[in-house]
RNA sequence: GGCUAUGUAGCUCAGCUGGUUAGAGCACGGGACUCAUAAUCUCGGGGUCGGUGGUUCAAGUCCACCCAUAGCCA
């Protein structure tokens, strides 16, 4: 036999400020059903990962919440943990970035970068946000696009003319934070000289270590031009402050792709038989793999490589990129319910449907995936259970009854056999180069030989025909040692079922090699029932579920790649009787100009008036509004919108678009009530 | 706007370097069987391969343009 590869993978490292979801999981189940053929074809392989803990985000949604991000982070981080284990997800490590170990290879990374005169300190000039004194990622700046004039475009690019820009160009920008105009600010960055490493970039590019869509997209940058990359960002921040730059922290995406370094090196601690130098120096011969989404390509085919070898590292053998995931072929979408959390699919159904289904789909390339719901309960309901499982379920019986149990000690058509271990080779290969969805189909096929074999030599006919035990027990022999071939093809994406088959076969852990040594002879045990059908009401309910999980926020319903919110933590009366609820009376509603979503209302609140921009639009018309009586939040702090000041916020429920429903109080009320 | 993908039966997808009447699974219709989680077996209907033009003896497959969708533009 061939030596045992020694293999590294990682998967993308999922943000901790949010929960897994549906298109979290086609990285995780497609990265851990690579690891596990792996090992299931004796190599060594090792699977690390780690929450992506610093930035921006982290640090602003940890003081929205009133929390240390630690604390947040920590909370997401467990999170992941439990719902990827739930999913057969089996990290060897899933560490954090926030870590000590991070945070000295970073370091030592910083510093043998720096001597090798990779780095290079300049001034740059950035927005900068006067009431929450800090500097502003181009992302937290919004305004109007000065090439075409498209309202509310982030800062650095409009999605409506596809222009790109400095957030100083955009016409009245405004602080995301804190709703101001930023002003512009100078400061000193450090910048990592990419293009030092164009050449050895090229190098690699051609050496295979990339898809082929992937690699012509690279051959567009670097014709572009490499340009330096602005690795520093400043204070207040969430990350690792720079050693010799006081108030200057590393840029998260720095430290974001050392965490697989970082993961792997805590568990060298742990582990005595492990080496970090055997799989990340320079003259290692053990192969790196990441799996990424196609939409951090850039950060793993350029910077990463390129730090890389910068610092003295070898560089990975592999980046494989996949596509994002659509359900019901559209974006994920909290109004429709197709925003599916990790958490909420394991309330209804069973883990390994979702694998199997995300194999069947999976190819090696970058496209997109389609998770149709209806789809997915047929394919699995017929693949797995009609089909698969099947095998085993109407030959066990026979065994059972007619020969105690034991299995033939030959079987009746070698050459059956035979085609299961060709098709076993083809498997492996499809395996190899994560063409899973030719995997899964060259299974079914063999799945349908083998029905299609014991439909032709009718055991339950011959069942009933004196001396003719022994044919049947041949018969069913071969069915059930199929369906031990066909179990062990699918282990690397079923580890559920196929451990619940091993138990049902009286065996041990099963290998790649077990489908050429027929199990025969042996007693099996009693047949259950080894996945049951997906009941379609089942899907119903997650989707119904995932659109009820969701509070008030008629805002945006079609983030794909965000989080879905958490519950709110509890809260004590004291902290209710903080919010000012009252009774209003609209006196006037408005289209707001410029603003699709939102009405410009005037309210009385009994004492006083005030003026609310609602962004309800989508589903209420202006003049059915007047004189309704509503009930807003009085002691909101005032927020200055690039369309005038809101003094305040309706209450309304609903997922958003037409969906938003007012509340408002029974008869008898009157403004300026409190809400108590 | 530039670039990279994708667009093939109702649904989800295969179709390698261009070559006989375009395939699979599911769904659907007829038949068989009743061992099996109403599973299985068998037969069948169904597509101007996004559009237009071109190259070629021959194009889903190559080229150009257009349309739609997704992503990237650090």
């Amino acid at each position: 036999m061939e030596q045992a590869r020694k293999i590294l993978v990682t998967a993308a490292l999922p943000y901790a400020n949010g929960l897994a979801h549906m298109g979290h999981l086609v990285e995780y189940i497609q990265t851990d059903i690579w690891v596990r053929f792996q090992r299931l074809i004796g190599n060594d392989c090792l699977f690390v990962c780690a929450s992506d803990a610093h930035g921006t985000p982290i640090m602003i949604r940890a003081r929205n919440d009133g929390i240390d991000p630690e604390k947040l982070i920590r909370h997401y981080h467990d999170r992941y943990k439990e719902h990827f284990a739930a999913f057969h997800i089996r990290f060897d490590n899933f560490h954090t970035t926030h870590s000590q170990e991070n945070r000295d290879l970073v370091e030592k990374i910083y510093a043998t970068l720096k001597t090798g005169g990779h780095l290079d300190r300049r001034t740059i000039r950035q927005a900068f946000d006067e009431t929450e004194a800090m500097f502003l990622p181009d992302r937290f700046v919004r305004g109007t696009c000065p090439r075409c004039g498209a309202e509310d475009q982030y800062g650095d690019s409009c999605e409506s003319c596809g222009a790109t820009y400095s957030p100083a160009e955009l016409i009245e920008p405004t602080s995301v934070l804190s709703g101001t105009r930023p002003v512009e600010r100078e400061s000193d960055h450090l910048f990592f000289r990419l293009g030092h490493f164009e050449q050895a970039l090229r190098q690699w590019v051609t050496s295979g270590a990339l898809q082929e869509s992937v690699r012509k997209k690279l051959d567009e940058w670097f014709d572009a031009g490499l340009q330096d990359w602005d690795i520093s960002r400043d204070a207040p921040y969430f990350g690792f402050e720079i050693p010799d730059m006081p108030g200057k922290y590393f840029y998260v995406w720095l430290d974001a792709p050392v965490g697989y370094m970082a993961s792997l090196m805590e568990l060298c601690l742990r582990r005595k038989d492990l080496d970090f130098d055997d799989y990340w120096s320079p003259d290692s011969n053990a192969e790196v793999y990441h799996f990424i989404g196609k939409d951090i390509v850039y950060f793993h085919s350029l910077f990463w490589p390129a730090v890389l070898q910068a610092a003295g590292f070898r560089v990975p053998t592999g980046v494989f990129a996949h596509g994002f995931l659509t359900v019901n072929g559209e974006k994920m979408s909290k109004s429709r319910g197709t925003f599916i959390t990790a958490a909420t699919y394991l309330d209804h159904l069973n883990p390994e449907c979702l694998r199997y289904y995300y194999a069947a789909k999976l190819g090696s390339g970058v496209e997109d995936m389609d998770l149709n719901l209806e789809d997915f309960v047929q394919k699995v309901n017929s693949d797995l259970v009609g089909k698969l499982v099947n095998i085993a379920s109407r030959c066990a019986g026979f065994i059972i009854r007619l020969s105690d149990g034991r299995l033939a000690d030959q079987l009746p058509d070698p050459d059956l056999h035979a085609s299961l271990c060709n098709a076993a080779e083809a498997v492996a290969a499809a395996y190899e180069s994560r063409r899973y969805s030719k995997a899964m189909r060259e299974i079914m096929r063999m799945a349908d030989l083998a029905n299609q074999f014991i439909d032709r030599h009718k055991p339950w006919v011959m069942a009933k025909q004196d001396g003719q035990q022994e044919a049947v027990q041949a018969v069913c022999t071969q069915g059930i040692n199929a369906f031990r071939s066909l179990i062990i093809m699918l282990k690397p994406v079923l580890p559920g079922m196929a451990a619940s088959a091993e138990r049902f076969l009286g065996e041990g852990d099963l290998q790649w090699n077990d489908i050429g040594r027929p199990l025969l002879g042996k007693c099996i045990r009693k047949f259950e029932p080894l996945m049951k059908r997906i009941d379609p009401k089942a899907v119903a309910a997650m989707v119904e579920a995932s659109r009820e999980n969701l509070g008030p926020s008629p805002a945006d319903d079609s983030q794909a790649g965000q989080p879905a919110e958490t519950a709110a933590d509890e809260i004590t009366i004291d902290d209710f009787s903080r919010i000012d609820l009252r009774v209003a009376r609209i006196i006037s509603a408005e289209p707001v100009e410029g603003a699709d979503k939102l009405l410009r209302l005037e309210l009385d609140l009994g004492d006083s008036r005030r003026q609310v921009l609602a962004g309800i639009r989508s589903a209420y018309d202006p003049e059915s509004l007047t004189d309704r009586l509503v009930i807003v939040v009085a002691n909101l702090k005032a927020r200055k919108m690039r369309f005038g000041t809101s003094e305040g916020m309706v209450l309304a429920a609903g997922p958003g678009g037409d969906e938003i429903f007012l509340l408002s109080p029974d008869d008898g009320a009157t403004p300026g009530m409190k809400v108590t």
